[in-house]
RNA sequence: GCGAUUGUAGUUCAGUGGUAGAACGCACGGUUGUGGUCCGUGAAACAGGAGUUCGAUUCUCCUCUCUCGCUCCA
């Protein structure tokens, strides 16, 4: 009966769904279009060009009854390679959906989690201040205090170049530097000297008006310049490095702000290649956001207590339905009914017996007031819209 | 994956080398035309497997799991 590690049950998703509406809406209204793609793919294929990524063992695998080596998708940026082929540019397209990591579990990771990524395929400068507000829409929608950091890849490797860091020590020390807002200095420090890059420390501890002198930093300089059109500010992370290779370009983070207890990331995207076309995305982590978010998951109910007046009752309850709100109908003991309400929330109860048959009217009682009146059925529509 | 830690009803917690307890929740009834109170009744658990023992939920070992670090990430 247990579920797997790093899986589990949503037993009230109601939250959820409310997120995911939120950030739908927001992603059309960008233009971005929908698609959904395979949950299991060739382990090839999921595991793409860069092996030696760290990411590559964390997906899980499978194999067929054909012995077919298989895997789960691990995020959905390597599908759209397939997807993006022969489509005119910009293609924007979103997808909301589960994906799986064979990873430690710890805090608000979870093997199994829900993305929602919108991604630009054939993407400048210029798109990409789209995503950032895009970012900054779908937070405040959710009532979320953020911060979006960001940085350049370019840039972070033109520094290193600079100071004679290049190779397989290029990635590493990146690593390294990215865990400056989480480690100390001193450790991180520590951790450079292995190889003997403990001066570039130095470089990202200088304020913004010192990288100018890199050649990159006019893609920082542009992309702020671009998001003051949009309103949207983003900080300056130097040394913000993420973990995926393929980035190429601009990265970004977005971190809540709020005392939650959720430091990680929530969302996270940047800019990398797709068949050869510069690209940009990003991608939001449903599962910190349910933590985060501050939305409303009431919604009109109503519970429709039949006294043997069961003609009538589904009658009333299919007409509360044709108006939008939600209706089930009781057909046991009052009592029971009116706990079951109450468990489940429902503001409003209707009764139908032999004395509403007999007066034509319906007997509405709202559960917070007790308070009761009988109504008219052609009155129902006003009523339903006057309450709550 | 490594290190530390945890594991008893749905949940939060008691407890014992010899029949496992509460609270809340759930179900039924008191109350088949009126709820949130109250009362009664009931269902429901020792994570799994080996070992020690007359007997293990309790002690030992292994596996799984929880939480927290590390690596990494939404």
């Amino acid at each position: 009966m247990e579920t797997i590690k790093g899986f589990r049950d949503i037993e009230n998703a109601s939250k959820r769904r409310v997120i995911v509406d939120v950030i739908e809406n927001v992603f059309k209204l960008y233009n971005f279009q929908a698609v959904e793609t395979p949950i299991i793919e060739n382990e090839k294929f999921v595991v793409g060009d860069n092996p030696s990524d760290e990411a590559v063992s964390d997906v899980f695998k499978l194999q067929d009854k054909g012995k077919r080596k298989l895997a789960l998708r691990y995020e959905f940026t390597f599908q759209l390679k397939r997807i993006a082929k022969n489509k005119k540019l910009p293609f924007k397209r979103y997808q909301i959906g589960k994906v799986f990591r064979d990873e430690p579990v710890t805090g608000n990771r979870w093997r199994e989690f829900t993305q929602c990524d919108a991604d630009i395929v054939g993407c400048g400068l210029k798109d990409e201040s789209e995503i950032l507000k895009l970012i900054s829409d779908i937070m405040n929608k959710l009532g979320i205090k953020f911060v979006i950091n960001f940085n350049n890849r370019k840039l972070l490797n033109e520094i290193l170049e600079g100071e004679g860091v290049s190779g397989k020590d290029k990635v590493l020390v990146i690593k390294e530097i990215d865990k400056l807002d989480k480690l100390s200095e001193k450790e991180v420090r520590a951790n450079l000297k292995k190889f003997g890059a403990e001066k570039v420390l130095k470089i990202f501890k200088e304020k913004e008006s010192y990288f100018k002198k890199y050649k990159s930093y006019s893609e920082i300089k542009d992309l702020k310049d671009i998001c003051k059109l949009y309103g949207v500010k983003i900080n300056f992370q130097p040394f913000l490095a993420r973990g995926l290779s393929y980035y190429n370009g601009s990265i970004f983070e977005v971190k809540t702000l709020s005392k939650s207890g959720v430091k990680e990331t929530i969302a996270a995207g940047g800019s990398y290649m797709v068949n050869g076309v510069q690209s940009c995305g990003i991608s939001f982590g449903l599962d910190r956001l349910e933590l985060l978010a501050k939305v409303s998951e009431e919604y009109k109910k109503v519970l429709i207590i039949s006294f043997n007046q069961d003609k009538k009752a589904i009658e009333v309850c299919e007409k509360i339905r044709e108006l939008g709100v939600g209706c089930s109908v009781s057909y046991g003991k009052p009592g029971k009914a009116m706990d079951y309400a109450n468990s489940y929330n429902i503001p409003l109860v209707i009764f139908i017996g032999e004395d509403e048959i007999k007066k034509k009217k319906i007997k509405v009682r709202e559960m917070n007031s007790g308070k009761e009146s009988f109504i008219l059925e052609s009155k129902l529509e006003d009523f339903l819209g006057k309450f709550g």
